[in-house]
DNA sequence: CACCAGACCTGTCCGC
DNA sequence: TGCGGACAGGTCTGGT
C-alpha cells in the first residue's frame, strides 16, 4: 500500500498521540511478521517503555523508545497502523496490539501479512539493509538534480524501475512513479541513461511534487490504506496516471494504456509519453 | 550488472 | 452460485 505520502501522513498524524506515551503491554497475534529479536525479546524490549518520537526514512516508520530501542515497521503492501482510543472498534487483522496508558491502543493491521517488524538497539538498526541503504528522499536537501543526473548517468535500466530502486530514491512507489513519469512526458520503458537534461530536471521538479502533492490529500487510498487514526486519504481524486488505464488522458483525451514495466502494472498516455 | 520469475500472503474481481 | 485465474500500494532471493 504504503509510499512515502502514506507513510508521512501515518507519522504526522501518530506523533501527536504517542510521543510521551507509555507502552504497557504488547500481544503479538502474528508473531512470523517479527523479523528482530524472537517475539519473547521483542515485547522485552518495547513493554513498560516511553515512546520518545516518531521519525519515517522511506517507506520505514521508527518508532523511538526511551530506552534507546527503536520499533520499526515497514508496511509492504497492506500493513496498517492505527491509533484507538480507549473503546474503539476492534480492528479487522490486527496482528499486534500495544496497549497504552490509559487503555489507548497502537495496532498493527495486516491482510496479506508481508509487513516486517523489528525493535532493534542502535546497533543493530544497520542490520536492516534496506534502511541502511535508503537513497535520498524527494523533498530532501540532498535530492538535488546533480544528485538525479549522476546516478541516473550511462544506466540502462528501465526509468521505471530505476525509480522504484529505494537505493536511488528513498520512498518513491508504483503510483508516484507513474504520476511523475506522466507530468515529465517520459515514456515508461526509456532507460535512464537516456534522459537528456532538460527531461531530467522536469522529471526531477515533478518527484518533488507528487510527493508534496500526495502529502498534503493525506496520501492514496485504493483499498487498504489508511492513516494513523484509520482514516482514508483524498490524493486518488488527483491523480493523472495510476490506474486510469482505459480512461481518457487529463491532458490530451487520448485513451490511457496499461502495460508491464519490471514486473509492476504501469500506466501510461500513449501520446504524451512517446517511446 | 541487468533482468526476470518466484516467493512471501490474503482478498477481490472478472470471466466462464 | 461456484471456481479458477489474475492482480494488488513492496521487497528479497536465486537464476540466467
Amino acid at each position: 500500500m504504503p509510499e512515502l505520502p502514506e507513510l508521512e501522513t501515518i507519522r504526522r498524524n501518530l506523533a501527536p498521540n504517542l510521543e510521551g506515551r507509555l507502552i504497557m503491554s504488547a500481544d503479538i497475534l502474528l508473531s512470523r511478521q517479527i523479523k528482530w529479536p524472537e517475539p519473547g525479546q521483542f515485547v522485552a524490549r518495547i513493554t513498560g517503555r516511553t515512546i520518545e518520537k516518531l521519525d519515517r526514512v522511506g517507506k520505514y516508520l521508527l518508532i523511538r523508545l526511551d530506552n534507546g530501542t527503536a520499533l520499526i515497521f515497514h508496511l509492504r503492501m497492506t500493513g496498517q497502523l492505527c491509533y484507538r482510543p480507549k473503546g474503539a472498534e476492534e480492528a479487522k487483522h490486527a496482528r499486534i496490539i500495544m496497549r497504552l496508558d490509559g487503555g489507548d491502543q497502537l495496532v498493527y493491521a495486516d491482510t496479506r501479512t508481508l509487513g516486517t517488524i523489528y525493535a532493534m538497539k542502535e546497533d543493530e538498526i544497520d542490520n536492516i539493509k534496506g534502511l541502511a541503504e535508503m537513497g535520498p528522499e524527494p523533498l530532501s536537501s540532498e535530492f538535488t538534480v546533480d544528485y538525479l543526473k549522476s546516478v541516473m548517468a550511462g544506466k540502462k535500466t528501465r526509468i521505471k524501475s530505476f525509480l522504484l530502486d529505494q537505493s536511488k530514491v528513498g520512498g518513491l512507489g508504483n503510483i508516484y512513479v507513474d504520476e511523475a513519469l506522466f507530468l515529465s512526458g517520459i515514456h515508461p520503458m526509456r532507460t535512464a541513461g537516456s534522459i537528456g537534461n532538460d527531461e531530467l530536471t522536469l522529471l526531477y521538479t515533478n518527484i518533488n511534487r507528487v510527493i508534496s502533492e500526495g502529502i498534503r490529500d493525506g496520501g492514496t487510498t485504493f483499498r487498504d490504506y489508511r492513516n494513523g487514526n484509520g482514516e482514508k486519504g483524498s490524493h486518488q481524486d488527483n491523480l493523472f496516471a495510476y490506474a486510469r488505464d482505459g480512461k481518457p488522458c487529463r491532458v490530451c483525451g487520448t485513451i490511457m494504456e496499461k502495460i508491464r514495466v519490471g514486473g509492476r502494472g504501469t500506466h501510461f498516455c500513449p501520446s504524451c509519453q512517446v517511446l
